[in-house]
DNA sequence: CCAGCGCGATTGTGATCTCATATTGTGATC
DNA sequence: GATCACAATATGAGATCACAATCGCGCTGG
């Protein structure tokens, strides 16, 4: 989808919607966190960023400063915001807060499970193994989440959903720059127990099994990393532009 | 503290110094949920915010968007902003994130507490304990805030900090309103065993002390709250304007 | 007396402008 | 050749303007 430049005020057509420009720019940046369009280190600038999406600054700004709100991006001295770079002991953080509340997330969500929900992960994960199988890292990590997520929501908890959202926008840069390293292991055998667990109606093993999913996962992230978080062995431009 | 009128982009006085303006509006409205100077349900007006603060409506709406963006604040249908209701379900959800986190948070910096934590923490509690005896609501939320983040603050953990300062802004007007009704109990005994687990380095029962005192101000709020959170049994205009 | 309607006031949103500051690039000096 | 200073540029922040959607309120018709 494209933003259609709604530039200059006077004149013919495009007529000014209200108030729903800023959510397509929300949507693109998330996305562009979630599947790595932004590198770790990489400084945004209002200006670059309006001028690629057809706008101007000012929903740019407002987006990021929700992004920075929610600890996705963080401010440089100068006021600019930038991807941050996650530091080993950063990232070991993120990966202990993961498995706490989205063990609990997982529990709470396997005890109140309705019948559709084993069906609709299922599928999920047949799409994410095929992902897998092709080595296509945006569906793969496309999947992923909406694979944990999915299982999340059906917990119901308003609390704890922005509260995953957000460690998942701190990460997900991170983790799609640790896909694109030879090393590293492109797994999901975890679910394949969790969808048993599931069905069984088993609460405590389906905790069991998303804290283990993501143990792992934080062990091989925290392999790849360098003191200064994930870098690359080859070179990487920052992507502003992409399809979503 | 007051911030200076700096209208009028042309001649005498007040130069814009840069960026600052929105940390002031920040630290107002952020402290203002805290204290309750705003009720729950109250609808925000940029303009009107904009106008008490003596700035543009821009960094309010900054600062709204960040706020909004930690669940502090809720967007109505029509784009404004406003102070949620709790209902009891989400109350109860709230508590019970509250009491995993925090309990974590505490737990964990009972095993890296230093020496001069514990004589902070009962410099804190002291004042606090003379802010109930002296029925003083905003001493008291201030001081009951001191004692926990300062003691979360130890932990260390640069993800679980922003977590709990999302949860706090939650709970916190419903929390002041709570505070105003007779029936309320004002209660910081917990934090004696608390103080004591910390002397002797006992960090689960550090934990243990924390996940009472949350649990039994979780129910002491449900117990006051209506089906639309709590209400109170006289009226109470919402106070625009506060010194801070 | 109440429901439906319409007009006006209010509000949020986005664009544009200006300014102060941060950053970068260039040139001179040691 | 390296370093520092200064200038040019880029960038974010805040103010102001314009506009459309919304909300409130009174009016009118049944």
């Amino acid at each position: 989808m494209r933003i259609d430049k709604a530039h200059s005020n006077g004149s013919d057509g495009a007529k000014r919607a209200r108030g729903h420009v800023h959510e397509h720019v929300l949507h693109y940046m998330r996305r562009g966190l979630m599947i790595g369009a932004f590198v770790p280190g990489q400084v945004m600038s209002l200006r670059k960023l309006a001028a690629g999406l057809g706008t101007s600054p000012m929903p740019v700004r407002e987006v990021l400063s929700r992004l920075v709100a929610a600890s996705a991006l963080e401010e440089t001295a100068g006021g600019s915001v930038r991807v941050p770079k996650l530091r080993p002991e950063k990232l070991s953080d993120l990966f202990a807060v993961r498995e706490m509340i989205e063990g609990t997330a997982a529990e709470s969500a396997a005890k109140k499970a309705g019948p559709g929900l084993l069906a609709e992960l299922n599928g999920i994960n047949e799409q994410l193994l095929t992902a897998i199988e092709k080595r296509d890292i945006l569906n793969c990590l496309s999947f992923n989440q909406k694979f944990h997520f999915t299982l999340y929501e059906a917990s119901g908890s308003e609390v704890l959903m922005p509260l995953i959202e957000s460690l998942w926008l701190q990460f997900g840069p991170t983790m799609y720059m640790s896909l694109l390293i030879p090393s590293m292991p492109w797994n999901a055998s975890d679910h394949k127990d969790i969808l048993s667990a599931l069905k069984d109606g088993h609460a405590a093993a389906v905790k069991k099994g998303i804290v283990h999913d993501i143990r792992t996962t934080g062990k091989a992230l925290l392999s790849v990393a360098g003191p200064d978080g994930v870098d690359l062995p080859f070179a990487r431009g920052p992507e502003l532009q992409f399809d979503y």
